[in-house]
DNA sequence: CGGTGAATAAACAGATCTGTATAGTTATCG
DNA sequence: CGATAACTATACAGATCTGTTTATTCACCG
């Protein structure tokens, strides 16, 4: 009996019923994918399924939360490797969605395609998702302030374009090496160009 | 009877069914909305939707082709309004992409959001999607071609780049005038940067 | 005036979906 | 050793979904 707000109970099982659920979900679609085939994948009873996560509903809110996390600690780990000059740590972050998307993300980006799926913006799973792409934008502007650009807050904003232009190339496989090429374009943007400023 | 082949008989409760589906579809999902509810849209039977349509599917892929007419349609007379001139021509597409947002396309772009539902490549659909994508990149090749860009083909791809990474932004509500800024840098890389090449 | 095609109305078939109920198993732990 | 928690197995309830069937109405058209 979990409600929205009781934490769920990590179990192994509940991890692997979490693995399932992140390749089905991802890979088909939210809608597309029943509980029934996440429990079979997961070689568990529907039953366990539901006294862990109490809804689907509720298993795609962490879906969502587990991917945002585990990319937010893949970029970090590339982050700091990068140091802190502000160009590496962008050509950084634009490495890392390539790596990204080539082991776990060949079909879009998750929260774009969650975001297709969930018209409502009351639903649970929402805030994960635009929180994601606020944190992204809030990185890019913090990079921008760091190379000293004139609005950093523009400039950021231009960077975030590039970078959901090349999360949908990628993803529909209409440009190849679009993170290259985006990650080429945002470092001009940060260092030559003079500021687009409103 | 209507197979895959087998034209649609385009009949004024045809056409109904069709602004009903792609009502529904578009906001709040092809998964997630079934053939009686966009019957009931319509103000039809179930029994006329499948007699005009044949299937889900094929009401699908007919929801898609019509978005997509109508896009083009829409973009090819700003386009003649735009001229000859590149920049201005540029600068029509994102206008174009902005106004057609406000109208028609509040939950950002249906192609990127029936490719995030849509995994099966052999979905008729599917070429429907990624064909308008391939068209909008040969467009913005053609543009910087006529802009006497270095590498047509490469600057179209940046220029692609913003386009959907504007798309994307504005569906979700993450950046404000999101196609304003994205045509400013389009245009700026049009006009001033250095050409990017491999 | 008779036929044809487009449509309504409404029931139905069969599958699938979310979620629950019941009963039993296994392992751990105080 | 007995309670508790996690889990299996399985059946079921009720809703919904795609698609079909049957019967009927209505308008147009040769």
């Amino acid at each position: 009996m979990a409600d929205d707000t009781t934490a769920i109970d990590w179990t192994p099982k509940a991890r692997q019923i979490l693995a399932a659920a992140n390749e089905l979900f991802y890979s088909r679609g939210i809608h597309a994918v029943g509980v029934d085939a996440i429990a079979e994948r997961a070689g568990v009873t529907k039953k366990t399924l539901y006294d862990r996560f109490g809804s689907k509903e509720r298993l795609v809110v962490a879906y969502l939360v587990g991917r945002d996390q585990a990319w937010r600690s893949f970029l970090a780990d590339r982050l700091t490797e990068a140091g802190g000059d502000p160009a590496t740590r962008l050509a950084a972050v634009f490495a890392a969605s390539a790596a990204w998307t080539a082991e776990h993300s060949r079909k879009g980006c998750s929260m774009i395609n969650a975001h297709a799926e969930i018209s409502d913006p009351s639903h649970p799973a929402y805030p994960v998702i635009v929180g994601q792409k606020q944190w992204m934008l809030d990185l890019f502007a913090t990079i921008a302030a760091d190379a000293d650009a004139a609005d950093p807050a523009a400039t950021g904003r231009s960077l975030m374009l590039l970078h959901e232009g090349a999360l949908v190339a990628a993803g529909m496989g209409v440009i190849p090496d679009a993170y290259a090429l985006a990650g080429r374009d945002a470092h001009d943007l940060l260092a030559g160009r003079p500021p687009v400023s409103a």
